[in-house]
DNA sequence: GGCCAGGCACAGC
DNA sequence: GCTGTGCATGGC
């Protein structure tokens, strides 16, 4: 097993690169739309969360004041698909409560905040732990954190690299260094690395084969070139 | 029908 | 501190 040394970082952003390039990534029009993304597919699929959205666009509900002005009940049928639905429309609704009053959007919270400031913002709600904080921050508010989630631990564990999950945040500062707390290369690389974990785990029984048996080859001619 | 999905909070040790 | 459990729908 090889640690997360700044050189294996770059290695590993090289080589995703070749193959996928600039992704951009989070698949929302708006920061509202993120921090919204981001309640709705806490261990949810993502194809359950699109349902939610295309729901919310249609009865225009996708931004923190529009949400913020119907009620919970209304919330929670309309993110149904999502599963956990009165919990998510707890959450998600006085989140978007408090960005709707204090600032009226997250778009309008991105001037001038600083790390810090949002981090406490957002960390202070109920049902934001430390993933849903990190994708707002980053994918939200264009601010420098490196997002770990499931696919992220499983690629990086799969490709050989030591994660311990229960020292989370060394493995985000090892990231933020090597890549020089730089925003668009912390999107990137997320994105990528999940990008991986889709191509290669689509199936779940070959997924879980792959993860099990440690059998499956995320270097194989299609993802690697060298 | 059984298992799992891009978490989180909270109770009980 | 750590582990187990509830939350709930939809896809395979």
């Amino acid at each position: 097993m090889k640690p997360l040394r700044k050189d294996a970082i770059l290695w590993i952003e090289n080589t995703l690169f070749l193959k996928y390039g600039n992704m951009g990534w989070w698949p929302a029009e708006s920061p509202d739309e993120v921090a919204i993304g981001a309640i709705l597919t806490q261990n949810t699929s993502w194809k359950n969360v699109e349902k939610s959205i295309a729901v919310l666009r249609q009865n225009r509900h996708l931004n923190c004041c529009a949400i913020s002005s119907i009620s919970r009940d209304e919330l929670a049928m309309e993110i149904r698909s999502s599963g956990f639905y009165n919990q998510k429309s707890l959450r998600l609704h006085s989140l978007c409560s408090k960005v709707c009053a204090d600032y009226g959007s997250l778009d309008a919270m991105r001037n001038g905040i600083s790390l810090d400031e949002a981090r406490n913002y957002f960390s202070a709600m109920n049902g934001i732990g430390r993933e849903t904080l990190h994708s707002i921050l980053l994918y939200a508010l264009d601010l420098p954190v490196f997002v770990m989630d499931k696919y992220t631990e499983r690629v990086l564990t799969r490709m050989g690299f030591m994660i311990d999950m229960k020292n989370v945040s060394s493995v985000e500062e090892s990231f933020l260094s090597a890549l020089d707390h730089d925003v668009d290369r912390l999107k990137n690389i997320h994105a990528m690395l999940d990008a991986v974990a889709k191509d290669y785990c689509q199936s779940r029984p070959k997924c879980r084969e792959c993860v099990l048996n440690q059998n499956c080859d995320y270097w194989g001619k299609e993802v690697i070139v060298p």
